[in-house]
DNA sequence: TCAATAATCGGAACGATTATTAATAATGGA
DNA sequence: TCCATTATTAATAATCGTTCCGATTATTGA
């Protein structure tokens, strides 16, 4: 087993992330702390981020094959994606909660984490790009 | 706007990917036919694989920074992820039907897709991987 | 048949992430 | 406090999935 030191860099990756509600990537995590940190690899972002996954501090969020993301929020609520401009969000009116689901599966997977998104554009997209028809004169 | 054309690796593409419930990687399938046509080229799965997505014929099922898979199944369905091994599998006693949600969120998020998925250990996997105390003699 | 152009092939390019290595610094014990 | 141990860092190279490019081929509608 191995032991975890405590760093500046750690602490102030996390405290980056606790600090927002964008779902940061790596690359947005470094370009805030660079300046904090002038010598900081953007190589020990993501191996802190890693860490900060195992420590069950950060949960990480799949985005296809582009970058993924990042929530300092760990307890398990459903993201929207926008499709057009990639955006995540946390959907404050929605929980996931009430929905339930057994312990394993009829197949006999065992499941230990539910994961709920909602897809399609987001407000600011709406505004950007009215439908054909809708568009202001 | 752009007219498409029907070509024999387009379809195999197509029909290969249905005759599957593994819900294959791109190069999956190009190793499925590459024998078939010797001169195939990975970057021609990959642009019809996305071509057939924007048809409506197949989805994309994205995995984060590692690769993404494809199901011609498009009716909207959950699936299970393996954490151990990558797996990705249907859940035959699971839908998502009877989830409901909104068009649109508080914050204004059109909403036009749900997506469901069960993260833990395959049942092949717990197989291999006996919890500690539960080790067969 | 024939021109227009979508699609293919092979390989190079790309972007996100991970691995490598030597230098640095956090930690616990003398 | 000083020191030995070794986790962590910074810089950079390597990896990996995917996309893009240019030249060639094949599909399509007229
Ligand atoms: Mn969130
Ligand atoms: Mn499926
Ligand atoms: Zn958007
Ligand atoms: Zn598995």
């Amino acid at each position: 087993m191995q032991t975890y030191r405590n760093t500046k860099q750690r602490t102030r990756i996390l405290e980056v992330l606790r600090s927002t509600d964008t779902h940061p990537t790596a690359a947005w995590v470094y370009d805030r702390l660079k300046f904090e940190f002038p010598s900081l690899s953007l190589g020990t972002v993501y191996r802190n981020l890693t860490i900060l996954e195992e420590q069950g501090s950060v949960v990480r969020i799949a985005s296809g094959s582009t970058f993924d993301r990042y929530d300092a929020v760990v307890t398990p609520h459903p993201h929207f994606r926008c499709l057009k401009c990639g955006g995540l969000y946390d959907t404050k009116d929605m929980s996931q909660d009430a929905i339930s689901y057994p312990e394993k599966t009829a197949s006999g997977h065992l499941i230990t984490k539910m994961v709920l998104e909602f897809h399609g554009t987001c407000a600011p997209c709406l505004e950007k790009r009215p439908a054909s028809g809708e568009m202001k004169i």
